[in-house]
DNA sequence: TGAAATGTTGGGGCG
DNA sequence: ACGCCCCAACATTTC
């Protein structure tokens, strides 16, 4: 009898699994295995909403697992390493395998598992994992790495090779009673405070809820191009955390998607398919530049913005956090962020852009916030598009480009529908006033219930002053750093 | 995947 | 008819 371990991670599927494939292929019995080492990623360790979402969506994986004779085991250990070397032990597994990850701490762990495994006799067999293409298979002319993303995602479109989807296995065998496995909520993953309840209104983790919001997705595409940068609207995919923990894969979706705008002949199918698949690329791209630069989370990719002057204040810093800064569309999105744990992706860069411009707080306090609150958060996306928004990041804006967040309410969400669903304080107030309450005349603040300063905070920053010290702060920073 | 300031153009009102 | 001004609309430049 041969034992193999598939180890999983981010890959909580069953479907167009090529590593539980080759398990079944190679040997007769499968151990499904989940190793809590919490300890494992330092500051990176996996934030509290995420916990959230991993925690259901390891519960989806057991019971498609158990549906189909198996189950998932779950342990905890010190180390994935320590986790897993036990478990061989216990198995007297001869293979081990898994689908790599590309955060350079967790590439270093696996090189070192592996050789670990090799040593002590245990073949490893790895796949590539949760990306379209691996972050060393696209290079430049030159064979480095790419810091535009337009290049970039000519490379990829061209090198693209799509794997054949693979079906779920129908029937797998059972693991022996003997091999322990902890209950799922002894990990601790829930946050204590009820907190993420309202999450579960928002998403349904796991392989059958990404597959659900696949097959929405095709009917928003012919308006994607349009509607994704709506907040009011339901036009996003809201697929990032399903891809994040691999319960899809991005092959998948690119091959659905494409398929929905072949041989239609309506444009804005086309439009939209591309748009959305220029999304994955950005995500591919976030990758590819982690992977070349794993100093990024820390530092700012233009070493010269580490000399630049951030405010510190924690007063701020809590208003933003908190979305009560008194600028309706800010603390709408931070709101949503709270209650949700997801961010519209338009909301997403006006709110950076208020907290790195007008604020002038350290990009890394947004990305170490969203790291907490987000269930899609993702070490690669976060790093690069907080850099992207404070001007420091790969293809970055440049730092003067900065976010009016009441043009954007204006413009994008003329009838305040999404500023009225997250702050119901602000609904009463006609729509043209609900982007900047402040500049409402007393007489309609009155009648709509709203006291500035005491149930709806006035701006903890003025716009204008705060745009100017932003490029006052940008021209003494950029005279300094020759 | 900005916004604001500045520049240019052209139609209309008017003496 | 003409020049002049105003100003909206659009384009370009700057931050």
């Amino acid at each position: 009898m041969t034992v193999s371990i598939v180890w999983f991670r981010r890959d909580l599927r069953l479907m167009d699994n090529e590593v539980l494939a080759h398990a079944l292929v190679m040997t007769h019995r499968v151990i499904p295995v989940y190793i809590h080492a919490p300890g494992e990623n330092g500051p990176w360790a996996m934030g509290a909403a995420a916990r959230w979402w991993l925690y259901h969506s390891l519960a989806a994986l057991d019971a498609a697992l158990r549906e189909r004779g198996s189950r998932l085991v779950i342990r905890r250990a010190a180390t994935s390493r320590a986790g897993l070397r036990a478990l061989v032990k216990e198995t007297d597994a001869s293979l081990v395998c898994w689908h790599r990850l590309y955060e350079p701490a967790e590439a270093a762990r696996e090189d070192a598992i592996e050789a670990a495994m090799v040593r002590a006799g245990v073949t490893v067999q790895t796949f590539p994992g949760h990306l379209l293409l691996e972050p060393e298979a696209v290079q430049t002319g030159s064979s480095g790495s790419y810091k535009v993303f337009t290049p970039y995602a000519r490379a990829v479109r061209t090198k693209l090779v799509l794997p054949k989807p693979r079906p779920a296995p129908h029937r797998l065998r059972v693991v022996p009673s003997s091999i322990s496995s902890l209950p799922l909520a002894s990990l601790k993953l829930l946050p204590k405070s009820g907190w993420a309840a309202s999450f579960t209104r928002a998403w349904q983790p796991g392989e059958a809820g990404a597959h659900k919001r696949l097959r929405a997705l095709g009917k928003k595409l012919a308006n994607y191009a349009a509607d994704r940068d709506r907040p009011a609207v339901d036009g996003t995919s809201h697929l990032s955390p399903h891809l994040h923990f691999g319960e899809i894969t991005p092959a998948r979706v690119w091959r659905t998607v494409a398929a929905q705008a072949a041989g239609r002949n309506k444009p804005g199918l086309v439009r939209g398919a591309e748009t959305f698949q220029r999304e994955l690329l950005w995500r591919e791209f976030a990758h590819h530049v982690l992977h070349h630069f794993p100093a990024t989370p820390e530092r700012p990719l233009d070493a010269r913005f580490a000399k630049f002057s951030w405010r510190r204040s924690a007063a701020l810093l809590h208003a933003w956090q908190r979305g009560e800064t008194g600028i309706p569309m800010v603390d709408a999105g931070l709101r949503e962020l709270w209650t949700t744990g997801t961010l519209h992706n338009r909301t997403r860069m006006i709110v950076a852009s208020f907290l790195t411009k007008h604020l002038r707080l350290h990009w890394r306090e947004g990305a170490r916030w969203f790291w907490n609150t987000l269930v899609d958060a993702d070490l690669a996306n976060n790093t690069l598009n907080w850099q992207w928004v404070a001007g420091c990041g790969a293809d970055a804006a440049p730092y003067f480009r900065i976010f009016n967040p009441v043009l954007q309410s204006r413009k994008f969400d003329p009838a305040g529908e999404y500023l009225a669903r997250w702050l119901p304080e602000l609904k009463k107030l006609p729509a043209r006033y609900r982007h900047a309450p402040w500049l409402a005349p007393a007489q309609m603040l009155a009648r709509a219930g709203i006291r500035l300063g005491v149930n709806y905070p006035y701006p903890v920053m003025d716009l204008a002053h705060g745009r100017a010290e932003a490029l006052d702060a940008f021209q003494r920073w950029k005279r300094r750093k020759r």
